[in-house]
RNA sequence: GGGCGCAUAGCUCAGUUGGUUAGAGCGCUUCUCUUACACAGAAGAGGUCAGGGGUUCGAGUCCCUUUGCGCCCACCA
């Protein structure tokens, strides 16, 4: 007999890299039906998801452990249901970031600015690096059980992906939606770029609102000191240097007369007109508005509307340029305090107040954005939106959960073209080419020559495009496109696109449109979005409050499906949740429940000997708590199926930890131990521990995959040792192959079952819940007699497992359909129709047992009177007759309870 | 300004076709080192489901409204 000793608690530690390890080399995060191998049947479903890519330069978070488990679920989910299933993983050059971070790292340990040393030198530095750290991201991805084909991990700078954006970005501009052209965007002084609308952040901030004349140019009349003048207000005074108008609404009393005519700029002393225009706002500040086109979009827009001259102000790295007379070359904070100072001495000021307004600040380095002109690429986005617009609509994509759908149109439906330059180094740079004449040569391929003049003497565009261009094109990209690869054709598109809202605009809704421009289908049918995970009183975790968990560290201490359970049980789509160690230590606590138990059902496998096996064959039928557990496990793998279904995958996962710990675990595992004492019983009781626990595996595992692939190769050599006839066959070598449980029975089945257990259940409840409030010692077996009515047969045939577990002595344990006389000096207990006599006479004070028992009744009562009076009420009309029929039952239930009650207290 | 989410036990949260005695984990009280597990087992205490109104035979669940907290979009100088 082989004896298969397994430690006392689960080490996570030594069994995560071995199983991950068994995972990757055994082939089975491939798709089984892999059209680059032989075998490839187009008639199977494929079940594909694309990774969002973290960032190369990145480090673990709690949001990668957060759609590293949700998206493992689902793939190991659909593997299991047998969908030829592939994750395709990869990461993000991320340029900014990247850039970034590399440009820091070479500071601190060369001392020198990328400047230093040159764009090709630096790219290089930067690809060194890349190849050096680009791993630890995938690495611990890995470390999370992510079950991703390694075997086609991208990058986006690689060659393919490469190819694919230039693809896009030519096809966009023969189609004549990309242009280039001076715009007004958002410039970030710091990283000295171009970023997009989506890249601002807005901070709402106390600033200072700043009040001046603006004097009306001098018509010959009155003297300078009465000279009449315009009150404006502004938070930005520098930019008052680029001003080239003022505005006024046209039926404003006050400055009605002065339109036409020309104010002053202060310090500079051009002339610039006063304008009439419905944007300003009559009840708003001074009622009059500075016009600063070059500077601001609002103004910009007024602009357009009057043709009036922009003047920028600032150069890229803000400072005052030509355009600020005195001030310039001074920084744009520097400039606004001096010519405030002087503008005071000018006796231009009126007033300063303090302003609560929203700051735009750049996403990334946090300084605040300025508008500036500038020359930029831009996407023509309407027509790209439309169809994504009608993607959604007409329901080729469906957003979990829904009311995203209405946040999608809403940003989709008011967007704007999409400023796609960068001045960076680290990406894809523009493929457009200029000759000394200026003419543009875009190309697939880079030319040799102006497609125009013929020129040789060319140049590359410098910028590099926006990083989520090519992000937007990481579903098809990945799988080959722009080329038919059977990969491409095979698995695009792809299925389920998980990932955080937060990159709904950025990410999802571009991939969408550029799905449907580039490849003409959706580049997936379902969009689900996970929260945000918080600190566990609902705060932001970040660095400056010390509140951010590590999940590296986490995993460390409580191992890995801890961690993923703990964030797939407690989220909810699209909600955020608040994460707190205690939650991960519970569930670790569970992981160690699910080894525990497999320890255990695995040491009776051991136990099973030949003898047991004979006996086996006049095995008695299956016992009421073996047919309960199967009613459970039916029952669970029904709502589990549902709930997946409709992408509940939290309330899935509790409900399979319920029934395992507390069905399984407390309940049947202990019948189990009583079962196993039969030797008629033995096998078969056996069978179910193994069969209850290779189901709960198989459901466990897209949860947590650890743990039930380690017990699961030692589930499978104890039955492979054992004596077990049958059980042995079609036992797959690893869970994470292994099918998913399907449900054989329909719905209600197992009514009865259910019942008949649960009053087994209520039975020993009460016993126990009798024995702790009298202080009967624990180890203290006592007698007990049962009238039993109807339940008599149901419960004789349970007399061993009531007596185990409830702590009767079962030699004294009688079950009667009724007594001829009710026993004298015991205490009574009613369960539903079932009266328990209990001899504890002398052993605890039966003084109070009638208050006891009249409490019972009054509750009793209370419930009968409620259910009469719900009974003759409307209910009973207009209530659907299965419904009404239960609480009719109910009703006769506690009737006879409180009759049984009565009695007792007659007596 | 527009939109969305949340408010359920001391804490953190479930509760998705409305079904009538509202659940879990942690924490708390009492007991038990019973041969799978003390990372455990058993028994228990604890909630007018934010307030108000409505629909319905029936509301934590649907509708309206008030309050508080949070988020997104827009950006009136």
């Amino acid at each position: 007999m082989t004896k298969h000793e397994l430690p006392k608690a689960y080490d996570f530690k030594s069994t995560e890299p071995r199983v991950y390890a068994l995972w990757e080399t055994g082939g089975y995060f491939k798709p089984w039906n892999d059209p680059n191998k032989k075998g490839f049947d187009p008639n199977v479903k494929p079940f594909v998801i694309s990774i969002p890519p973290p960032n190369v330069t990145g480090e673990l978070h709690l949001g990668h452990a957060m759609f590293v488990s949700m998206e493992d679920l689902m793939i190991r989910y659909h593997r299991m249901k047998g969908f030829s299933t592939l994750w395709v993983p990869g990461s993000d050059h991320a340029g900014i970031a990247t850039q970034l971070m590399v440009e820091r790292h070479l500071l601190k340990t060369e001392e020198v600015t990328r400047e230093e040393l040159g764009r090709e030198e630096f790219i290089k530095r930067t690809w060194d690096w890349k190849k050096k750290y680009g791993s630890m991201i995938t690495n611990q991805i890995r470390r999370l059980g992510a079950s991703c084909d390694w075997d086609r991990e991208r990058f986006t700078l690689d060659d393919g992906l490469s190819r694919a954006v230039r693809e896009a970005f030519v096809r966009l501009y023969e189609k004549g939606l990309i242009y280039r052209g001076p715009r007004l965007i958002n410039w970030s002084p710091g990283l000295k770029t171009a970023v997009s609308d989506l890249e601002v952040e807005y901070s709402e901030e106390e600033a200072t609102l700043y009040y001046f004349k603006y004097m009306l140019a001098d018509d010959g009349k009155g003297e300078s000191a009465t000279r009449p003048y315009i009150p404006v207000a502004t938070i930005r005074p520098e930019t008052i240097l680029g001003d080239t108008a003022v505005a006024v609404h046209p039926d404003d009393e006050r400055y009605k007369k002065y339109i036409g005519k020309t104010v002053i700029v202060p310090i500079l002393g051009r002339e610039i007109p006063v304008i009439a225009d419905e944007y300003v706002s009559m009840e708003f500040g001074t009622g009059a508005l500075k016009i600063t086109p070059g500077h601001d979009p609002n103004d910009y827009a007024i602009a357009q509307r009057h043709n009036l001259p922009i003047i920028s102000v600032l150069d890229e790295a803000a400072r005052i340029n030509e355009n600020g007379g005195p001030y310039q070359g001074q920084d744009r904070f520097e400039a606004r305090k001096n010519l405030w100072a002087d503008m005071k001495k000018a006796g231009l000021v009126i007033k300063e107040e303090k302003y609560l307004t929203t700051i735009p600040r750049s996403q990334r380095g946090g300084e605040i954005v300025e508008p500036m002109i500038s020359t930029q690429w831009f996407v023509k986005i309407e027509p790209l939106a439309e169809a994504a617009l009608a993607a959604v609509k007409d329901g080729r994509i469906k957003i979990v959960p829904e009311r995203f759908e209405k946040v999608y149109y809403n940003w989709l439906e008011n967007i704007k073209d999409w400023c796609i330059s960068r001045q960076l180094w680290w990406g894809h740079r523009i493929p457009v080419w200029y000759c000394e004449k200026n003419h543009m040569t875009v190309a697939r391929e880079d030319p040799t020559e102006c497609s125009t003049c013929h020129s040789k003497n060319i140049h590359q565009d410098e910028d590099v495009l926006d990083t989520w261009f090519s992000s937007g094109l990481w579903p098809f990209s990945t799988l080959g496109w722009p080329d038919e690869t059977p990969d491409y054709k095979y698995f695009y598109p792809t299925s389920y696109m998980e990932t955080g809202y937060d990159i709904l605009f950025f990410w999802v809704a571009r991939m969408i449109m550029s799905g449907l421009e580039y490849t003409g289908q959706v580049p997936f049918h379902t969009v689900y979005l996970h929260g945000l995970i918080r600190d566990e009183h609902g705060q932001k975790m970040s660095k400056t409050k010390g509140n951010v968990i590590d999940p590296l560290t986490v995993m460390d201490d409580f191992g890995t499906d801890a961690l993923r359970f703990t964030l797939l049980v407690g989220s909810t789509p699209g909600n955020d949740m608040n994460l707190s160690v205690k939650k991960v230590e519970a569930n670790r606590n569970f992981a160690n429940k699910i080894w525990n138990a497999g320890r255990f059902v695995i040491s009776a496998i051991d136990s099973l000997d030949t003898s047991a096996k004979q006996k086996t064959q006049n095995a008695t039928e299956w016992t009421l708590a073996d047919s309960w557990i199967w009613a459970r496990m039916e029952q669970l793998i029904r709502d589990v199926e549902r709930l997946f279904q409709t992408f509940q995958y939290g309330e899935a996962g509790r409900q399979i930890y319920e029934f395992f710990w507390s069905d399984f675990a407390d309940w049947y595992v202990e019948i189990a131990k009583e079962q196993m004492k039969n030797d008629n019983m033995k096998e078969q009781t056996v069978i179910t521990l193994t069969r209850i626990l290779d189901m709960s595996l198989r459901l466990l595992h897209p949860f947590t995959p650890f743990v039930t692939e380690e017990l699961w190769g030692h589930l499978r050599q104890a039955i492979l040792d054992s004596q077990i006839s049958g059980i042995a066959q079609d036992w797959p070598d690893v869970v994470i192959m292994a099918r998913w449980p399907e449900p054989h029975e329909s719905e209600g089945s197992d009514e009865s079952i259910l019942t008949d257990f649960a009053l087994i259940q209520d039975i020993v409840r009460s016993i126990r819940n009798l024995r702790a409030e009298k202080s009967v010692a624990p180890s203290r077996r006592i007698a007990a007699i049962f009238a039993a009515g109807e339940k008599t047969s149901r419960l004789q045939s349970q007399k061993q497992i009531i007596a185990s577990l409830a702590g009767l002595d079962e030699s004294h344990l009688r079950m009667e359909e009724s007594l001829s006389s009710k026993p004298n000096d015991s205490i009574a207990l009613v369960i539903g129709t079932v009266e328990i006599y209990i001899p504890l006479a002398g052993m605890v004070d039966l003084a109070n047992e009638k208050s006891r028992l009249e409490k019972e009744l009054k509750e009793t009562e209370a419930q009968i009177e409620r259910l009469e009076k719900l009974l003759s009420s409307d209910f009973a009309n207009k209530a659907p007759a299965s419904v009404v029929g239960k609480e009719r039952e109910k009703l006769a239930a506690f009737k006879e309870t409180a009759e049984k009650l009565k009695s007792q207290l007659d007596r």
